[in-house]
DNA sequence: CGAAAATTTGACATGACTCAACTGGAGTGG
DNA sequence: CCACTCCAGTTGAGTCATGTCAAATTTTCG
């Protein structure tokens, strides 16, 4: 992976969002750096203060919080041009509670929060850019309140799947159960419901 | 209440984030309308197209939306200085799927898309107020989430408790278990036996 | 191959729901 | 000021979805 390319891919997923000159471009472009991220290690790692945005080149992530009782909660998987960062943390300079971590060999840009702030004062429609991301990521965070408060793990399951066709194959069962906010016996429980369902019919 | 005080309180509200010149804050100023709303009525309304952004002046407001089983969830209870409206309705132009109702006869400064456009126009700095407001949005919502998938109800109680002193003399019982995410006879039993348990020490 | 991790299965426990009945207070009209 | 209604809240009995813990099985991967 090659940090022009990466960059060119970036630029592309903005320019589809508000409009910058040349010039901007290039601001921006240099304004991230490439990251290869390793199977296994971690973009995001809780009680860290070290925080970047990032934004997922190649690869898959798996955006997860710890509870009390130690157990991990997966909050979203990220996977090609996905922004991935604790924004609180990010902005109000406090230690994330935020987990990200590879699930196979990735490439990330990412930005800091200085060079952030540079960027933004250099190319002040990226707040517009920003706000509208912090926009989409809002309500999409509002649907999966709602869907985890009115709908039971089935069908929270099946809108999983109906969403991410062929997730499945790209997340092992149990983090989809995290994601889900069920323990992995009750998910293979369900599945097993659901396929002796079919056959009897 | 008088609009030019409503007004005032909006700026005040605003320069804590954001500074702005004299001009700039007679140009907010006068971009927001103030709306009586009677205590029952609806500030926003689920399918509505017509949405506004609003800032509480005066007043409580429940906002909750409606599921399948026609059961009514609480996202979140508003009071003075806060925000309420569905951003993603309001700048993507699709149908709410929120409710906002006034709890007691309230004011509330609003805008529609249209001003809010014109205003970022003519105030660009208000991307980076917006841009800040929503990143509070999210990050408050994301609590409320690992919340709600980590705690059980009990928890969630007793943490609304300590985050809300006296809410429970604002918001009748049933619509706290609404925001809870339980049902009025189960916050009924799980108080009785806090108090129960409290007794037999 | 062999160890570690993921998944499945079983037996049982429990928190919250469901439905229904009852209580008590707030407001209304006679 | 009482009787009446309405709505919020309480209580009870039974049910169900999901959790808990433990063991067996399968898959993954060094």
């Amino acid at each position: 992976m090659n940090v022009e390319i990466a960059r060119k891919q970036l630029i592309d997923y903005i320019i589809q969002k508000i409009d910058l000159t040349e010039e901007e471009k290039i601001m921006v472009a240099n304004a991230y750096h490439l990251n290869p991220i390793k199977k296994k290690d971690f973009f995001l790692k809780e009680r860290s203060f070290c925080t970047f945005q990032g934004f997922v080149i190649r690869g898959t992530f798996r955006v997860f919080y710890t509870d009390k009782k130690s157990l991990e909660h997966v909050l979203y998987f990220a996977f090609k041009d996905w922004w991935i960062g604790d924004i609180a943390s990010f902005f109000d300079d406090n230690p994330t509670s935020l987990n990200a971590q590879a699930m196979e060999d990735s490439w990330i840009l990412a930005i800091g929060r200085e060079e952030m702030e540079q960027l933004f004062q250099k190319v002040p429609k990226l707040e517009r850019l920003f706000r509208i991301i912090t926009q989409r990521t809002l309500s999409v965070l509002q649907k999966r309140f709602f869907l985890t408060v009115s709908a039971n793990a089935e069908e929270r399951f099946k809108e999983l799947i109906l969403r991410h066709p062929g997730i499945e194959q790209l997340v092992p069962q149990h983090q989809i159960a995290s994601y889900l906010g069920i323990l992995p016996e009750s998910l293979s429980r369900m599945k097993k419901q659901l396929t002796d369902r079919n056959v009897n019919k």
